[in-house]
DNA sequence: CGCCCAGTTGAGGACACTCAATAGCGGTGG
DNA sequence: CCACCGCTATTGAGTGTCCTCAACTGGGCG
């Protein structure tokens, strides 16, 4: 169990006006006359492969949109293991409890280089009052989030090694279309699945043996989704 | 996969203002002025065990709170089989999606007989115009769940059989202080744990010879709580 | 009374885990 | 520039756990 550095560039704040997925993002529904009002303290942060933007206990005083990137949410079982519980990516939202003053219940730790939208709890409370749309807006957040974790306890907890990994790579697929697959490290994969890192290693080096992936790059991988789609739903 | 027909009995229409939950219910926050807006369309039904209160893919008109009894959530599997992705108990939210004009995302089922109150959307979406402070509540809701959910995927889809019985058996202690555990069929226990019926039934009969649990009577146990956390949490 | 379903138990095998040794890769320093 | 170090990934052998298939039991209910 390591720490790493918190690495961040600071991009300079912005406006969300100029948002590139602002219609995606947490202040969508909003009307022009509202961005008045928050263009000061919004920044735009930056973080490195494995920089923690978040350890979890730490009271959170800003919730986050991730704009570009994956982030894990790792939780640490009573013997120390840990256990990615799920993965964020384009447009999701992290850090929520915040806006009830609650700790954050993860640590928060980039998988890629990532770019995050750090917005103050006190920002969103202001508009809260005046703007009912930002509730349901934020309710929207939640249910996403819910529906992530039943879909991953269903899809990454279940099934054979091959079957999760074969679930596990095309779902990075739909998270980021038409982009090339990141290959994680043995270990992370082993965290989000519920196996062992030798286990993924295996099941990884047969998947390649049998041309179901292939890597195109460095950690970057090719994949057959239709013969993966089967290996998925158990159909070999 | 068979269907249980729904067995509803209605105990009459009664006002949020005498509710035995109401500390912990939805309108908590409420302020005594508000609640004659809302004594006409909650109603207060009971489900036995095993009855349906919604199926997955069903348009939800209505949001519930738990009064008493458990229920499971299911989500199905590409090949059919089940899994349970989280249990509710006392005081818990269910099919706040609902809110969102979403169908809902699991069938919903009573695993204890169950008092549930019935609160329409639209009686949520009119107050929530003039409350802010409603919308604050309904968040506080998502985020149990959403923690929940965590800690389903950790707990119980993580170690030995073992394991993860005597950590569900723990989980309902707590769910229902003070009161005997409920012990379930072996195939919901299978579905909740990601395991399969005899192996649960084999852990279930080993516990017993070990006297870690005992049935005091007809599907009702009691624990031995510090041996079971040992075993839960891998020191045995 | 006998059926039916849920639970139990057994035998055998498959799969994933553990422990351990090796191979590859990148970075650092001589 | 190359040798060395450390870390990650890979591979192997052996073991243990859980799954599969199957037979059997027992209680509840028609």
């Amino acid at each position: 169990m390591k720490t790493v550095p918190i690495r961040v560039a600071w991009l300079g704040e912005r406006d969300c006006r100029d948002c590139a997925i602002r219609s995606s993002a947490l202040f969508a529904g909003l009307q022009e006359v509202d961005f008045g009002e928050l263009h000061q303290p919004i920044e735009d942060i930056v973080l490195d492969s494995s920089a923690v933007l978040y350890r979890m206990g730490e009271r959170g005083r800003a919730v986050f949109t991730l704009r570009r990137g994956l982030v894990k949410l790792v939780k640490y079982l009573p013997d120390g293991t840990q256990r990615i519980v799920r993965l964020l990516h384009h447009s999701d939202t992290l850090g929520l409890e915040a806006l009830l003053g609650q700790p954050y219940p993860h640590d928060a730790i980039a998988l890629t280089r990532c770019e995050i939208c750090t917005i103050p709890v006190s920002l969103v409370e202001r508009l809260g009052h005046e703007q009912s749309h930002l509730c349901q807006e934020l309710m929207t957040r939640w249910q996403r989030a819910l529906a992530e974790a039943d879909r991953w306890l269903a899809e990454f907890s279940t099934g054979t090694a091959r079957q999760r990994v074969a679930r596990l790579l095309l779902w990075l697929t739909e998270a980021a279309p038409g982009e090339s697959v990141p290959l994680f490290g043995r270990e992370d994969l082993g965290a989000m699945l519920g196996l062992t890192t030798e286990t993924v290693s295996r099941t990884i080096a047969e998947l390649r043996r049998t041309r179901l992936i292939q890597e195109t790059s460095h950690h970057q991988l090719a994949l057959d989704q239709p013969g993966l789609r089967r290996i998925a739903e158990g159909m070999a």
